[in-house]
RNA sequence: CGCGGGAUGGAGCAGUCCGGUAGCUCGUCAGGCUCAUAACCUGAAGGUCGUUGGUUCAAAUCCAACUCCCGCAACCA
């Protein structure tokens, strides 16, 4: 208890449906949540970090009745990938959610059963024009006309008029309430999204089918047996489900209302719209904040699809160009926010660029000449005023532009702060030549290359969110402890001296971002 | 009249909300350095910011219309 109890903060990625293997636009959404995490953890917060997969609906019952097997079984294969994902890609989750789980569904109904108790639920039939082949109904003004007098639904798709019991939800009681939720400042983010939903809720809000009984591949509707219910009702509980929901448990407390959802924009209005009102209508306290991030298109600006044959595994761009490699270039090259776009050779281009030739470098040319010219031993300086400068520069960089960047979440323009201190450096070690020093001024090139070797002990720890696992290979070859890699280490600048003290002797180094090669076009498209 | 995104030097992007010298990376060219991962540093060339019109002292940025590309259309991040 001698140290302040830290500020907790619960950020959640979307769960995903697991009725493919996970691509890339799951990699890059687990990536961003985990940099979040960590970052978040480095500024000294208690954080909770949770994923997971959204395994009910028709389409896992179906391809599990194609396949001739359980959905359950389908379900524990297709979501076994996706942690698998997760620990390729050194994503470090608190709790990797799976809706079947016996926890889940309880939550599940938990929330139905206050949602209800509220009055804001009731039986009616719900009809319409309804395509099988795409589990959607239709508006009469949607169906266009087919062979004959035949309607087909927009995709081409036969439709029938189906009659269906369901339990709707009153969407439209929380219209106002709505509205002001959308309306207030940073809920959600970003901006060109929430007009979007404003707009959508403006023109009217009708009561949400929240049951079927179609099929009975979910959770089951208390008191309704027939009806499981609508997949968005039980997917969205998934984040209070790992809090312990509905006991009143310590985490619950410490960690609801979530800080952060973070969810691709096309299902922001699920997020925005009816969780905010499921949330309202149970009377629980609504999250801070939903960011809709950004597609990542295959370079071209197509969409990724199976059927154009541009869909890219993510573990195997891992295995090829190196985890850290490809969480930098990831939240490196897009704007967070907006769509991007890569290719094998933009992550090859960036990585060697700036990884490996700027700040690889940086940390090999300093500790190679450390090693070769001081026998790898550190001693205290006296910083000249151009050390000063650079250390300050370096510094102001680590500790306060990439951090105000990254609580933004504009992760690219924080990293871009940050790659202008690596540069500066490259231009220091150039103006002082410390190999020329060397002959004329050894007192004078051990200040130059401690300057450097200072600043990498910063640069380091400020992009240990990012690229975790190099990080932390650079720090261990500078001797810096374990204990001490937080943002606010930053601030203790006894660190040097006490590391002289301990006699810490810096070995010949071996490249941490060693340049990638570009593989061959056969290789590429498995 | 479905909704939304995009159009900025050879390529990829930022800047557009809150008008005021057009910025970054890659590539190209020239030079420097030689400690280092054929890396690093300096400089240069290259753009009428999709089109047309409007508002303004001033527009990539605001308004109107148009052209082209792309995504979504209520369970594909």
């Amino acid at each position: 208890m001698a140290h302040a109890e830290k500020t907790p903060y619960y950020i959640t990625t979307a769960i995903s449906y697991p009725n493919g293997r996970p691509h890339i636009g799951h990699a890059y959404e687990a990536i961003a949540a985990d940099v979040i995490a960590r970052f978040q953890k480095l500024r000294g917060r208690e954080v909770r970090f949770q994923t997971g997969t959204d395994e009910h609906g028709l389409k896992m019952a179906r391809k599990a009745q194609e396949q001739g097997r359980t959905a359950r079984d389908l379900a524990d294969e297709m979501s076994g990938y996706f942690q698998d994902m997760c620990a390729a890609l050194n994503v470090e989750y608190d709790r990797f959610i799976r809706t079947v789980e016996d926890d889940h569904h309880r939550a599940s109904q938990a929330i139905w059963e206050r949602m209800e108790a509220a009055g804001d639920l009731y039986l009616d039939r719900y009809e319409g024009w309804y395509s099988v082949r795409d589990e959607a109904y239709y508006d009469e003004s949607e169906l266009v006309e087919g062979e004959g007098d035949a309607k087909l639904s927009p995709q081409g798709t036969a439709v029938e008029w189906t009659v269906e019991e369901s339990w709707f939800f009153r969407l439209s009681k929380y219209q106002e309430p709505l509205l002001e939720l959308l309306k207030s400042p940073g809920f959600l983010e970003p901006l060109s999204r929430r007009n979007e939903m404003i707009a959508f809720v403006e023109q009217g809000l009708r009561d949400l089918s929240v049951s079927r009984t179609s099929f009975d591949w979910g959770v089951k509707v208390p008191n309704s047996d027939n009806h499981v219910m609508y997949v968005w009702v039980d997917a969205l509980t998934n984040y209070l489900t790992g809090l312990g929901f509905p006991d009143p448990t310590e985490m619950m407390d410490r960690f609801w209302p979530a800080d952060l959802h973070l969810i691709g924009k096309d299902i922001v209005r699920f997020h925005t719209i009816y969780w905010p009102a499921f949330l309202m209508s149970a009377k629980l306290p609504l999250p801070k904040k939903v960011f809709g991030h950004g597609f990542l298109l295959a370079r071209g600006g197509e969409k990724m699809s199976k059927s154009l044959g541009n869909v890219v595994d993510p573990l195997e761009l891992a295995e090829t160009f190196g985890v850290d490699a490809l969480r930098y270039f990831l939240m490196r090259e897009v704007a967070f926010g907006q769509d991007g776009s890569y290719s094998p050779e933009a992550i090859v281009t960036r990585a060697n660029a700036e990884l490996a030739n700027s700040f690889g470098n940086l940390a090999q040319r300093t500790l190679s000449m450390i090693a070769k010219n001081m026998e790898g031993s550190l001693e205290t300086f006296e910083a000249t005023e151009a050390d000063q400068a650079l250390l300050n520069e370096v510094f102001d960089a680590c500790r306060n532009l990439l951090p105000a960047e990254f609580e933004k979440l504009a992760f690219s323009n924080g990293i871009e702060a940050w790659m202008r201190a690596v540069y500066a450096c490259n231009q220091y070690v150039d103006e002082q030549a410390p190999w020329t020093l060397r002959k004329t001024d050894p007192d004078r090139m051990k200040a130059v290359l401690h300057t450097l070797f200072v600043a990498l002990r910063d640069l380091a720890i400020a992009i240990q969110a990012v690229v975790p696992e190099k990080a932390a290979a650079l720090l261990d070859q500078l001797g810096v402890g374990e204990g001490e890699r937080t943002f606010e280490d930053l601030d203790d600048a006894e660190w040097f001296s006490r590391l002289v003290e301990s006699g810490f002797t810096v070995a010949k180094p071996t490249p941490i971002f060693p340049r990638l090669e570009l593989p061959e076009a056969a290789e590429v498209d498995v």
